[in-house]
DNA sequence: GATGAATGAGCGTTCATTCAT
DNA sequence: CATGAATGAACGCTCATTCAT
């Protein structure tokens, strides 16, 4: 087994025990065992448990932000790219309960206190096509002329609410579903 | 020292603690430390650490509902009705920093689980006034025909977003503020 | 409530409490609590929870001497002397369970360390009673010449495993039983 | 230091402080200092303290078994066979003070509560020899007609009194007494 | 004298981290 | 390199004892 393989056995394991039982639940040991490994190898690829545990958050940044970018068309209506932003991100936390679910931990916990400003996607590449859209939406007065963070919390704020809702099964998103929620966030912050 | 000074004491020192460090960072000793009471007295008030914390949000919830109710008008127009409640659920937030950082570690922990169907206020007394507000909405054609959990979505998604934001400094919400916070909610909601 | 009534009813509460959960299953609190008196009010009576735990031992082998000793006729036969004996021993220890139970419980702890040399009956005033016959047994030709720890290892070791088991519901004994089991008792140390 | 070692050195420390001083006496921190580990050491190799407890008792079970059989004669007459069981399983005691004085610890105490019906031997393998020859005695018309668990207590009840005594120095047993006392035993039971 | 709330040392146990193999 | 046995600080909790009322 070569480097990168264990280093992706041990982020699988981490995400899968963090997001199911929380960080209180899941220790290295039980996290070693599960990737295969043995309990001193995390530490060649991780420094100690916090650093697992940041590096695993910035591994699913990176798989987030592709996934929202697909099919985006930068040219089309302020409206239509949000509503296939909001659809995309949605669709991409119902279809990954595992990561939504570490997401949510990560941020409700003293390991994300230094990311929380970043929101969802930081303030790194995933924000900035959000950051953008809301800036030209403002500008071209389609969208209310409120403060970024405003725009995103009308934004973000309800799609995380509606993503955890139908993974802890309390409602059960389809396609119809999922289109008018993002619809009503946009009556939020449109003009 | 009498009996409820005690406890209360407690409740303070626990609430602030895990407020800011989380149920992790917050020991029942350092806890006991903050409250100026020896370790073993917090037991004859609470059974355990799981008790004191399941109590200490019981205590929240019954400042909350009051305040939220307060000037509340049962006969003014839907509109109206939602304006008051979430304004008066986001100033309380925003006057009361420690009760919202200590509801969210409550709710996104393995103690608030049972909780969490119930959203911010619980199914009980706080929520009941929203969801009849939602139940009149739809059914008087005022509010989009959506899902209760998706209504409770729309409305407090960005409520907490927006607390959290300006608690952690990242805004600063003045009057004015708040109420096109509000405002912006209702049109994600409204017909 | 007078003194000597408060004391008793910490005796009895403690008999009962250690006799059925052994000393780890009886904290002073509970002690007090069934006793229906203020946990403070026992260090009134006792210096601490050894001495009262010694206290009662005492107390006990107060009441089975006396026991022993109705009816015994200490001109009759040293044959007859031994059964009364063993039967009235045996004979309190199945009518008083708790205190058979008490008296396992302290014998076989750090706390009775100190008691142990003088087993059931300590060397005290009960003991005398068998030692006596024991002597006047051995001289006469009547027992084996054996030591007097043995001799009383011959006579108790059984007595007690006999009612041990008796109160554990392992065997019944009634009325011939008792009377057998003391008879073999006796063929284990006559001539 | 390899893997069975240190799991012997934490029996022996065990062993040791609970035969010294019960198992109040002998907290977990206490065993790992004497066995010379550390304290989390010991849940490597026992899962808990009950745990620890239990296999202690498995273990000295195993050590007596044998030591009770060694040049055991099933064809010998009853009698010879009782003298040789009753002489192994004292002299067995006298030599391992420690393993004899956790027995005793460990029947009383809720630990033990489970095996107390099962005697010194437990009803496993060790017992069997013993049920068997009373068993065989009785129908034999050899010894007395009682209750098994009565000749059990006949037996033991004197032996483990006199085991006792010589421990605590209370008397020094040599061959002869040895002898002398297993017969005065059989005397208790033979018809 | 009686009380019982308060105490804090001490318990059994967990787990992030280290380091000899 | 990879391992996993070993570690010990730190946790939640109990309970004998004290002392203000």
């Amino acid at each position: 087994m070569t480097k990168p393989e264990k280093r992706d056995e041990i982020v699988r394991a981490a995400l899968e025990l963090i997001a199911e039982h929380g960080f209180h639940g899941a220790p290295m040991a039980m996290i070693a065992d599960r990737a295969g490994v043995g309990a001193g190898t995390i530490y060649r690829y991780f420094e100690n448990k916090d650093v697992l545990i940041a590096d695993l958050y910035r591994d699913l940044e990176e798989r987030i932000y592709p996934a929202m970018l697909e099919g985006y068309a930068p040219d089309k209506p302020i409206r239509e790219r949000f509503l296939h932003l909001g659809t995309a991100l949605l669709r991409y936390f119902i279809n990954n309960p595992l990561d939504f679910r570490y997401l949510e931990q990560f941020h409700n916990s003293p390991y994300g206190a230094e990311f929380r400003r970043d929101k969802i996607l930081g303030k790194k590449e995933g924000c900035d096509i959000f950051r953008e859209l809301f800036e030209e939406g403002v500008s071209r007065q389609v969208m209310k002329e409120l403060p970024l963070v405003i725009l995103f919390a009308l934004s973000f704020g309800p799609l995380l609410a509606v993503a955890r809702d139908h993974i802890l099964g309390f409602i059960s998103l389809d396609d119809a579903l999922i289109a008018r929620t993002i619809e009503a966030c946009w009556d939020g912050i449109r003009r």
